[in-house]
DNA sequence: GTTATTTAGTTGATATATGCAACTAATCTT
DNA sequence: AAGATTAGTTGCATATATCAACTAAATAAC
C-alpha cells in the first residue's frame, strides 16, 4: 500500500483520534480527576520545563494564542491542580505553578500513558519505534521553521 | 534522548500541531474556499471510499458520534461542495455525494499538502518513511482494538 | 521627570468541534 | 399489527481557538 501518496496528516491524525479516544476512556474511568487533553498537556509541559513558566512562554511552547491558554489554566486553578505566582520584580508577569494535587494528576496520568503505550508498542521493535520518533521530531522541526 | 519516557500522544501530538499550523495556514493563503482540518478530513474520507457513503458510516470512519459530523456535513453542504442524496430504497438512509467544486477543493487540498509533505521529508530515507507509516499504522489497529 | 513604546495578562465576541440524550421517520423482525 | 432497530436530527452543554481591544506594569526615548 503506497501510503506515501497519502495525506501526512490524515494518516497520522485518525492515529491520533484512535489512541486519544483510549487514552481520554481510561483517563475518566481510572483517574480522580479526568481532565481533556489539552489540559494535561499543560499540566505536562509545566512538568518538563526546567525553569518555572509564565503563561507568554506556555503560549509560546506549545504555538498558541496566550488567551487559549489563559482560559485551560483557568480551569486548572479553579481545579486547584495550578496557581499563579506574580514575579515580585516584574508585577506583570505571572508565574505557573503546580500544586501536590496537580503533581499527583500529572503522575497518574503518566502512568496511564504508559500502560497504554506499553500495549499499543506490542509488536515494534525498538529500532523502529527509535525512527519513528526520529521522524516525528524531523517533521516537527521542519514545520517549525515554516 | 529517551523519548521513549515520554508521552506518545504529547510527542505526536506536537508534530501535528506544527504542522497543521503550516496547512492551515497555506490553506487560507492559497484556497479559493480554505476549510478547517476537520471539515478536509471529512471530504477525504468520501474521496477514498470506495463505495458511496452515508453518515452513519462516516462517523463510524471517523470515530465519532454521527451528530458531530452531521454540524460538519452541514457546513460543507451550505458551501456546496458535498450534497445529500436519498436512497430510494431505504428513505433513512442519506448519501453523501461530492460536488464538482467539491472535488476541485480537495484536489487543491492535496496539491497543498503533497506539497508540505516534500518539504516536511527533506532529509529522510524512503526507508525511514516507511517504517514511519508502518509504526503509524500498528498503532492505529492497536488502538482500535481497545 | 515625562511621554511613548513594549510587554504580560485579561476580556468579549465569535467560530468550530464534540458528545450525550431524546426525538422523528423509516425499515425490519416477530 | 406491534415491537425493535436503524438513520438522521435537534437541543443542550462543554471545550478550544483566535482576534481585537483593553488594563497594568516595565522599559526606552527624550
Amino acid at each position: 500500500m503506497e501510503q506515501d501518496n497519502l495525506p501526512l496528516g490524515m494518516v497520522v491524525g485518525q492515529m491520533m483520534h484512535e489512541m486519544l479516544r483510549v487514552l481520554k476512556k481510561r483517563d475518566i474511568e481510572k483517574a480522580e480527576i479526568p481532565l481533556t487533553i489539552e489540559q494535561h498537556a499543560v499540566l505536562h509541559i509545566l512538568n518538563v520545563k526546567e525553569s518555572d513558566v509564565i503563561l507568554k512562554e506556555m503560549a509560546d511552547a506549545m504555538g498558541k494564542d496566550k488567551s487559549a491558554i489563559l482560559r485551560i489554566i483557568d480551569v486548572l486553578e479553579k481545579k486547584e491542580l495550578v496557581r499563579r505566582a506574580i514575579d515580585q520584580k516584574d508585577r506583570r508577569k505571572k508565574y505557573l505553578m503546580v500544586t501536590k494535587k496537580g503533581e499527583q494528576v500529572i503522575e497518574e496520568f503518566y502512568k496511564i500513558d504508559e500502560e497504554l503505550r506499553e500495549e499499543l508498542k506490542e509488536g515494534l521493535t525498538k529500532e523502529e519505534m527509535k525512527i519513528f520518533y526520529m521522524v516525528v521530531c524531523h517533521i516537527k522541526k521542519k514545520a517549525e521553521q515554516l
